[in-house]
RNA sequence: GCCCUCGUGGCGCAACUGGAUAGCGCGAGCGGCUUCUAUCCGCAAGGUUCCAGGUUCGAGUCCUGGCGAGGGCACCA
């Protein structure tokens, strides 16, 4: 199934980034290459931009010099008020300090943009499928999935972001001598009662055992190749055995795939293109592309300098490649994408760069990007890899249980007055929130060496600190509901007194003065792009490296700067405003714009972290 | 041998794709809970970014050559 279309969020006109950008444009030579970032120093501003270290060997005059003159004149073009400063700096950047002003007025544009800020219609409403799981029937859920289902989740979210139409896809391994081999071991020392009591741990066990008595029975190999001839040729009984192990081991994942929160649009795997094999290998030996070698049929390729592609094996087998050829004609007649990506580990870099290379020389998606993202593998210990057929791998569900139990004694001691279903409840999301967060805030490249204590580490830059700090502010949205009725006795829309809604009109967001408030709101202003950049670069680490700044700043708000009782307190004013004198009146004003931006921070939050395929429980 | 990744404080990782004084978490040190949830916050310590050259205003990032780790390279997926 597919998930609807979605609800062409309008482009929320630009960020305070791009229009720092735009003003300097305003100012420059066309064609002049700059960048303007957030200012790596925050006490010379809020952007920089490097302009004049680029233009100014052109220009033939010292950077630092053009720099000055280019502050003025992009001061001098941008409104009144913009910026606080524009100011030169060495050796040659431009720095900008935005007005107080321009900072209020940003907040009140992503509290209007509400739910579909972060949305950028980048993608048009075009097609990307995500594949990614790719889960392999008969083997077992280890922790390797996690990472691959992390990242695939994450980028499907993110594309969905970006407005492109997604479709996420399970491509299960359910086709190939793997299952020759399986169906062998299984007639020579399977029990239906063992398959039917745990059939991928039995199933487990007869692959295991197969590879074992493999080492010293080559006979073996040739055997399970066998098997899966017939199994292709339609042998009855191999056929019935597939289907049943396949039957058995998709009733496992779906357990496994909901406790993970993950869904899928397409769960078509290989055996799926069984019969769609044959014409691209006619269509490859038809254009010369494949040849025999060695009785096989490969695609020479080393004048792209890759190694040959097998497409099909002696005596007429298909493989791994052929499929996947097959498959992305398939996508293309069926979904006409405009991206593909393949959530893969890795070790199969060879096999994509081949696939995509073939695909290329067949014109078989001559429209479509085609993409694999690759990431580092999991390894059990330095060196040591987690191996299906050594049979040493850590399930999935042993690391789960383990890492449910640890947030269950958290939320037991933190929050007495949970029942002991939500207490439930919140420990899932917590354990699931930190399982995922660590395969996500890392660079996807680098092998990961699986760590129990790195995986149930709830502090520091982790899932729970950003669930934690959501809970945080939600509480405190709670209790403005409760004490702002008491505060206004009765207000205008009658008894039941909300927190600040800005449609109201009530908020005064000049009451917003303080560092820690403007800190947030600056960091709010950044998460559209922290958004783009992750989905455009395949990147989840940058949304998550994101999110956990603006937690901090977050936490570092609530820490200073009190909320609810505002009394007489406005600790560091940065900007300020002209004050009347504190008086209650303006205390009530200056809690209603800290609450807002308390309830927009948890929205953001929220939404990034529902991007990241984790749960924000609101209280914990 | 060829190809793909990776190499940054004790450990695990960032660095907006060539920018300013290389950031953060864990650990170890100090301080902060009768106050909106301490899974938090603050202070302080910790670095020749694997080595050697090169490119340029400027290099952790780019190029060349090494070194080290992991993965892949014909009938597995």
């Amino acid at each position: 199934m597919i998930r609807q279309e979605s609800k062409s969020p309008k482009r929320s006109e630009t960020t305070l980034r791009e229009r720092v950008f735009a003003h300097v444009l305003k100012v420059v030579p066309k064609g002049a290459k700059f960048e303007v970032v957030v200012s790596p120093r925050p006490e010379m501003g809020h952007y920089a931009t490097n302009i004049a270290l680029r233009l100014a060997k052109e220009a033939g005059r010292p950077p630092l010099a053009l720099a000055e003159m280019l502050a003025k004149k992009i001061a001098a073009g941008a409104p009144k008020g913009f910026f606080e400063s524009v100011t030169s700096a060495a050796p040659g950047f431009v720095n900008f300090k935005l007005s107080a002003a321009t900072i209020r007025a940003e907040f009140g544009r992503i509290v209007k943009a509400g739910e579909a800020y972060g949305r950028v219609n980048v993608g048009r409403g075009r097609t990307a499928i995500v594949e990614y799981a790719s889960l392999n029937i008969a083997r077992p859920f280890h922790v390797g999935y996690l990472r691959n289902i992390a990242i695939g989740d994450t980028l499907a979210n993110l594309h969905d972001a970006l407005g492109y139409k997604v479709i996420r896809w399970n491509y299960l391994g359910d086709w190939g001598t793997q299952f020759g081999k399986l169906i062998a071991a299984y007639k020579m020392w399977g029990k239906k009662e063992d398959v039917d009591a745990n059939p991928i741990g039995s199933l487990l066990d007869l692959y295991v055992r197969f590879h074992d008595e493999a080492k010293y029975r080559t006979e073996l190999e040739e055997i399970g190749r066998d098997e899966f001839r017939k199994l292709e040729a339609g042998d009855e009984e191999n056929r019935k055995l597939w289907t049943w192990f396949k039957e058995e081991s998709l009733k496992e994942f779906a357990v496994t795939l909901k406790k993970l929160n993950v869904k899928f649009d397409v769960d078509i795997g290989e055996s799926f293109f069984e019969g769609e094999m044959k014409p691209v290998v006619d269509e490859l030996t038809g254009k010369k592309i494949a040849v025999r070698s060695e009785g096989a049929m490969i695609v020479p390729l080393e004048q792209f300098g890759l190694p040959p592609a097998m497409v099909e094996k002696t005596g007429g087998g298909s493989l791994y490649l052929t499929r996947d050829l097959a498959n992305l004609k398939y996508r293309v007649l069926t979904y006409a994408p405009a991206k593909i990506l393949y959530i893969v580990g890795n070790e199969q870099s060879l096999h994509f760069e081949q696939v995509f290379k073939v695909a290329s020389l067949l014109g078989l998606a001559p429209q479509a990007e085609l993409m694999h993202v690759k990431f580092g593998l999991v390894f059990a210990e330095r060196g040591a890899k987690f191996s299906t057929r050594e049979g040493n791998i850590i399930l999935l569900n042993a690391v789960f249980a383990k890492a449910e139990r640890l947030a269950r004694d958290i939320v037991e001691k933190k929050n007495r007055d949970l029942s002991p279903k939500e207490k439930d409840a919140v420990a899932k999301q917590v354990a699931l929130g930190a399982l995922k967060y660590v395969n996500l805030r890392e660079n996807r490249n680098s092998d990961v060496i699986f760590d129990w204590d790195a995986m149930l580490d709830f502090s520091g830059d982790s899932g729970p600190y950003l669930q934690y700090t959501y809970a945080r502010l939600r509480s405190i949205v709670r209790k403005s509901q409760i004490t702002s009725t008491s505060a206004k006795g009765g207000s205008a829309s009658g008894g039941k007194s909300q927190a600040p809604n800005p449609k109201d009109g009530v908020v005064d967001l000049k009451r917003l003065e303080t560092e820690g408030e403007f800190a947030v709101i600056e960091k709010l202003a950044e998460f559209p792009e922290a958004v783009r950049a992750a989905g455009e670069t395949y990147a989840p680490n940058h949304l998550a490296n994101y999110l956990y700044e603006l937690a901090n700043a977050v936490n570092r708000f609530y820490e200073s700067t009190p909320i609810l009782n505002v009394k007489s307190q406005a600790p560091n004013p940065k900007h300020q405003t002209a004050t009347s004198g504190e008086d209650d009146d303006n205390d009530i004003v200056r809690r209603d714009a800290r609450l807002l931006l308390v309830r927009t921070a948890a929205g953001i939050l929220k939404s990034g972290l529902a991007l990241l395929g984790i749960e924000a429980p609101e209280k914990i």
